[in-house]
Parts: structure tokens; sequence; C-alpha cells
DNA sequence: CATCTGACGACCG
DNA sequence: GCGGTCGCCAGAT
């Protein structure tokens, strides 16, 4: 599986700006849901620019465990991007990819399973 | 080829 | 709000 277009995907995203794994999979209609967006950022290349520290949990939190944690709240904090215990104000810095920015609900909350 | 393991997210108690 | 379980699927072992 090639996951070029998740990456052409995460590098669209404004400086300032996140996106949650649940949204990208589903603005790219990934087979597996936000799952397998986390694989393919897992899978991310180092060294191409790709902003992977703009893609979070759910709720805004940090999801990746060990050391590249503290490297992406920093990364975030440096852009602008308030966190607090590893949470995300997705309120104020989710990103919406189509939406012209006058939607009802800032954090995603989808029903059923995926 | 068989299994295990997650950078997820939803539901249930 | 917190922790356990389940569905999904690509790589690693």
């Amino acid at each position: 599986m090639s996951w070029n277009p998740v990456y052409s995907f995460v590098q669209r995203i404004p400086r300032g700006k996140v996106l949650t794994y649940g949204a990208l999979a589903k603005a790219l209609r990934l087979p597996g849901g936000a799952r397998t967006a986390g694989r393919a950022m897992a899978a991310t290349p180092s060294g191409k620019g790709i902003p992977w520290h703009r893609v979070i949990g759910d709720r805004g939190k940090i999801l990746i465990r060990g050391p590249h944690a503290l490297l992406q709240r920093k990364l975030l904090e440096s852009e602008g991007v308030a966190i607090v215990e590893f949470r995300v104000d997705l309120k104020r810095h989710l990103w919406q990819p189509k939406k012209t920015g006058k939607s009802k609900s800032a954090a995603p909350r989808k029903r059923g399973r995926n």
C-alpha cells in the first residue's frame, strides 16, 4: 500500500492547525479507517518535510508513545498550538479541509463503528 | 504460510 | 471520565 495520498494530504495542513487520524482517514476514504491513517503516519519517511506532528488523536490527544511524543508536542507548540497535558484544543486548531469554516461542530463526533 | 502488533476510535459498564 | 473489548488491516516475526 502506498501512503503517498496520505502524505500529500498531511502536507496541506496549514501551520498552526492539526488534523485527527479519523478525519484524515475519512477525507481520504482509507480502508480500515483511523487505524490505517495511524499506520500511514507510523510509516512516514523522515526528511521529506512531512508535518506528521500535525496529526493527532480524535480528542486532540497525542497518541504517540515514546520519545517522539515530546518532539511532537514541542513542534506543535513552536507553531503556536497550545497543548495541555498532551492535549490540543481541537475547537481552536482543528483544520477543516473542505468546508469554508462556518461549520457547526469543530470537534469531530462520529457514530457507529468504523 | 500462521501470528502478533500496533501513531485509532467507537461502544459498554 | 476511565478502562476493557472489538473491528480493521499492513508489516514484522
